[in-house]
DNA sequence: GCCGTTTTCGGCCCGACTGTTTTCAGTCG
């Protein structure tokens, strides 16, 4: 089954293609918007064909690109994307990933040198072969030289933002210290919330850009300078990761914000929106004519268009512009909504002290705290956790505990654990370990049946995401919600960095089928706890707000719920447990 | 190729930096 990532990578492929062969630029962006669109659906384009959906419903999808996804969606490929490599002007689009290099240089690279990918591009600047090629010279030579030398990531790299976090603390701390530079801010991805970023985006205040880039310049941790100008500057920072910066003065503040917060789509329907409004928005403010109306805040930009402030992490232009303008924007969850932590690792008695502390020391008024469990597990392990955590929380007033085991799911959607190690836990989180391999068909019955189970509190990590290893695998997620919902247990969303699933889209899909969330730092060392605002920040993303998710009701209320869950629900279903 | 708070045709975001350019194309944010 073609997934909705392998229909955005062909058409994406379709704009690359077209635009060498000097294709309308607006046809070439045409098939890019499409494939955002079709990249971040939250269906998949297969689900919709089955259904006979009509795509030109979709945003960015017309009559042909619709035609093309129904024809991959059948057929698994797009004849004209076959026809276009077959005419292609270069054999690979390899070179395209080299910074610096577009189709114009590509298309000249392999006409006058044969050259046609990064490995013989290096040979050749090596060979000093290059300069001779039209629309280079030995200045742009000497620049791919550095490129080389100097390791500059390929330009579709991204990073999770668990390796991607310690690099920006360390900057924030750095640029507090830069005397020339009055306040700053890490836009992009970043402040978006997405939990990959391709770089890290800086905006800076300054009276004197030239010395603030001096002063970023001189950072240890920059390996390279790749360009800088008066108003901007990028580097390459020793990890690979590429750093932008940004200048503004005060009155320009916001809209630099805004600018180089994006995304992209955001601002260009911003411009759009601008327009028709007889002004024009730019990243040094709302301009009315020469007369600029506003910048120096990201409110008074959107106010100058007519739109309530839209948090960074809605500014995908996935609805959010329409909504503004009727201020109907949703309320998202914050970190001060959340009241607890209901996955908290603890697999040995040692643990528990210190995890308690560390809880209830981040606010937290209440937390499920117990082991992982596997068929190895003795009872007596899972009985002393228990015991130790009944103990010390007695000793912590205003934490409540709630005794947790997580257990692993067999494929058939079973628990994967025996009887006797659940019987004294309050809640059961049920885990997905293995399985990632299963058809979509198979995942999805699976885990419809895990959500069923009777004594199953939360379905954790429901589709299997390890962050730059595993993508999220192929599930009916509106199916699985929607069963969830309708049995009354949640769906986890781990803030792990290493993790990250339910993604952005699947929270949304997920509330939209009804069902709760539960957002967790799945923390296992004291210190893990912090990264709940990820967890929220994506929640966020998916359009989350405080009634979504499981852990912003108070413990009274959810000892209920898993009380209810125990008592009656084993009362009138069988356990299905111990099956594997 | 897509699309409509003037539009079903004629637009489509706007600007910085670099190198080779002899006035601006290419690439990138
Ligand atoms: N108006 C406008 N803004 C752009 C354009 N390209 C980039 N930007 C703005 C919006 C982006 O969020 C911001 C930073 O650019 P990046 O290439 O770093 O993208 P972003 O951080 O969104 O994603 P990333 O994770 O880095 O790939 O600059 C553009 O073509 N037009
Ligand atoms: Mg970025
Ligand atoms: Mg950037």
């Amino acid at each position: 089954m073609v997934t909705n990532a392998e229909i955005a990578d062909m058409l994406e492929e379709i704009a690359t293609l077209l635009a060498f062969d000097d294709a309308n630029p607006f046809r070439v962006r045409a098939y890019r918007n499409g494939a955002r669109t079709v990249r971040r659906y939250g269906k998949t384009m297969a689900s919709l064909v089955a259904d006979e959906a009509d795509l030109t419903a979709l945003p960015t999808i017309g009559t042909d690109l619709a035609a093309l996804i129904q024809e991959a969606v059948n057929t698994g490929h797009m004849r004209s994307l076959d026809a276009l490599r077959i005419s292609a002007p270069i054999p690979s689009l390899d070179l395209l990933e080299v910074e610096g290099i577009g189709p114009k240089k590509a298309r000249a690279l392999w006409q006058e040198l044969g050259v046609s990918t990064p490995e013989q591009l290096h040979r050749a600047v090596l060979d000093h072969k290059v300069r001779t090629v039209t629309g280079f010279g030995p200045g742009s030579e000497v620049r791919l030289a550095e490129v080389f030398a100097k390791q500059t990531p390929l330009k579709s790299r991204r990073y999770p933002l668990g390796t991607v976090t310690p690099i920006a603390d360390a900057l924030r701390t750095y640029l507090g210290t830069c005397p020339d530079i009055s306040r700053f801010e890490i836009a992009g991805s970043f402040r978006r919330g997405r939990d990959t970023v391709g770089d890290l985006d800086i905006v800076a205040e300054t009276h004197t850009p030239a010395a603030a880039i001096d002063h970023l310049a001189s950072w240890s941790r920059v390996k390279r300078l790749v360009l800088r100008g008066e108003a901007k500057a990028t580097f390459i920072l020793d990890e690979g990761i590429q750093m932008d910066l940004r200048a503004t003065d005060t009155e320009g503040w916001g809209a630099m914000l805004q600018y180089f917060t994006g995304s992209k789509p955001h601002s260009i329907a911003l411009r759009v929106r601008a327009k028709a409004k007889g002004l024009k928005l730019n990243e040094y403010g709302v301009w009315k004519g020469n007369q600029r109306v506003a910048g120096a805040t990201e409110t008074e930009i959107y106010d100058a268009l007519g739109l309530v402030f839209i948090p960074p992490e809605l500014r995908e232009n996935r609805g959010e512009i329409e909504l503004a303008a009727e201020d109907k924007l949703p309320i998202l969850v914050t970190r001060q909504d959340l009241k607890g932590d209901l996955h908290v690792i603890a697999n040995s008695v040692r643990d528990v002290g210190a995890m308690l502390k560390a809880a209830h020391a981040c606010g937290l008024s209440y937390v499920a705290i117990g082991p992982r469990i596997d068929a190895k597990t003795k009872r007596k392990t899972v009985e002393d956790i228990f015991r130790e955590t009944d103990a010390r929380c007695k000793d912590i007033p205003g934490l409540r505990c709630f005794r947790l085991v997580e257990v692993g799911l067999t494929k058939q959607g079973d628990l994967d654990a025996s009887d006797t190690l659940l019987e004294d836990a309050d809640l059961i989180i049920g885990a997905v370990r293995d399985g990632f391999d299963l058809t979509k068909a198979e995942q999805t019955k699976r885990l419809v049946q895990a959500v069923k189970h009777p004594r199953l509190s939360i379905l954790s990590h429901p589709t299997g995401r390890s962050v730059g290893e595993r993508e999220p695998f192929d599930v009916d997620m509106a199916k699985v919600a929607k069963a969830a919902a309708q049995a009354g247990t949640a769906l986890e969303l781990s803030a792990d960095p290493a993790r990250m699933d339910l993604t952005d889209l699947h929270c949304h899909t997920a509330q939209e089928a009804g069902a709760q969330i539960s957002v967790t730092a799945e923390a296992i060392r004291p210190a893990e706890f912090e990264r709940l605002t990820l967890g929220i920040v994506q929640a966020r993303r998916g359009w989350l707000g405080p009634s979504d998710v499981l852990n912003v009701r108070g413990a009274a209320d959810l000892a209920k719920t898993f009380r209810t869950q125990k008592t009656n629900k084993t009362a009138k279903e069988p356990v299905h447990a111990g099956s594997a």
